[in-house]
DNA sequence: TTCGAAAAACTAACCGTTAGTGCTACGGTC
DNA sequence: GACCGTAGCACTAACGGTTAGTTTTTCGAA
């Protein structure tokens, strides 16, 4: 029941973190296909239990940076300036995601994953959880008592965003025009969503004001 | 080089539906994940590499009826009236899919994706080939030389249009709200398309009217 | 030092999927 | 009507991701 300070926990790190370079190496140098989960268990030293232990799955092993995507979205939401409206703030959150995908770093990450198509399949389903979680940061920001449809829906377009603009040829060009499409549905539903009092019941005060767009 | 017409046919297909059948018979039984891809043939009687001959993975199996989905949309674009305006048409073979699919008689069949991981992830996947095949459908209907992001990303809103209304407590309801969001995002960009000037170079006659909503 | 528990190892399998091979029945051709 | 090419299918055997069960190692705390 104690708090397990240190080597313990160093070492599990060190491990989880040893399993995913070797598999990202081998990856890129000899194709995702071509790498065996027994391959990089071996390169790594360790049994492929404990590689599983680690991962729930080898398309994990790619993802393994990209775990903070959705507390990123949500923290773009919640922890916005007050009185920001809602579609800018998701905007630079998604541009600066674009922005470090299509940096010359992760690009060759990036290709791996648009070259494979289990790693593509993999991502968007990620994608659906993202737009999922988002979908109901949004709702809690608008005081709303469940997730509705209509939060969900510009979730959703919000995550498409990320995905059209990311496998654009200008993706900057690309959120720019996305963007203003969602900022016209959001300006459509949100304004009906005054007139049908949508205002949770138990008041006033709860969540960010429902006018500010 | 002939059409092989007759028997040989007949048989091919027959042998399909036994096997789609049979799965789907166990998979309701017993549960998608309880069943392997082995039972499945030895009840259909075929053999395994037979089953995989037909279909292309253990997924396919349950989406066997769905493959004119593609068809549906596209000609929903390019079959409709002259100078009805896009969106409307989309609506209308949307909402008799979601209908389609929220009928009592394919009910549980809807409820086993629901509940496995597996098949919702394969249907995701779909869903982004048809959006793709959707995105090209629209750009040639409006004359442009090549998938534009404005045309993806309508195609991608109304697949979500699909799915989302597909999980709400009240389908129609929920397309009402979501089509009238991609209306409004729909008219922002193809105004700005009129003043981008996106016809294309070798002028005036290829394609629908742009002005036509 | 000793003990409990977490981490990792090892074995052995399960399951979806595929390659390779050969047989059989059908359809077109002479 | 006999012949031949081939489509459909069966069979075996394997590959690769994943998991269950069990045992050994390693660490933290008493």
């Amino acid at each position: 029941m104690t708090v397990p300070s240190g080597r313990r926990e160093r070492k599990k790190a060190a491990t989880r973190q040893k399993i995913a370079d070797t598999a990202l190496r081998l990856f890129l140098d000899r194709g995702y296909d071509a790498v065996g989960i027994r391959d990089v268990a071996a390169e790594a030293d360790v049994a492929v239990t404990t590689l599983f232990s680690h991962f729930a799955s080898k398309e994990a092993l790619v993802f393994e940076q990209d775990e903070d995507f959705e507390q990123r979205l949500a923290q773009a939401v919640t922890g916005r300036a007050p009185h920001e409206p809602l579609i800018p703030a998701l905007r630079r959150e998604i541009e600066a995601l674009v922005r470090h995908c299509t940096a010359d770093s992760a690009a060759p990450i990036w290709r791996l994953v648009e070259e494979t198509p289990a790693l593509r399949e993999y991502e968007e389903s990620m994608r659906l959880r993202h737009a999922e979680a988002l979908g109901m940061a949004i709702a809690a920001d608008l005081g709303l008592p469940r997730t509705t449809t209509d939060c969900r829906t510009i979730a959703r377009f919000v995550i498409d965003a990320y995905s059209l603009a990311r496998e654009a040829a200008d993706p900057e060009a690309a959120l720019d025009e996305i963007f203003r499409m969602i900022e016209a549905a959001w300006e459509v539903t949100s304004s009906s969503r005054c007139t049908r009092g949508a205002v949770p019941p138990d008041g006033a005060e709860a969540g960010r004001a429902v006018t500010a767009r």
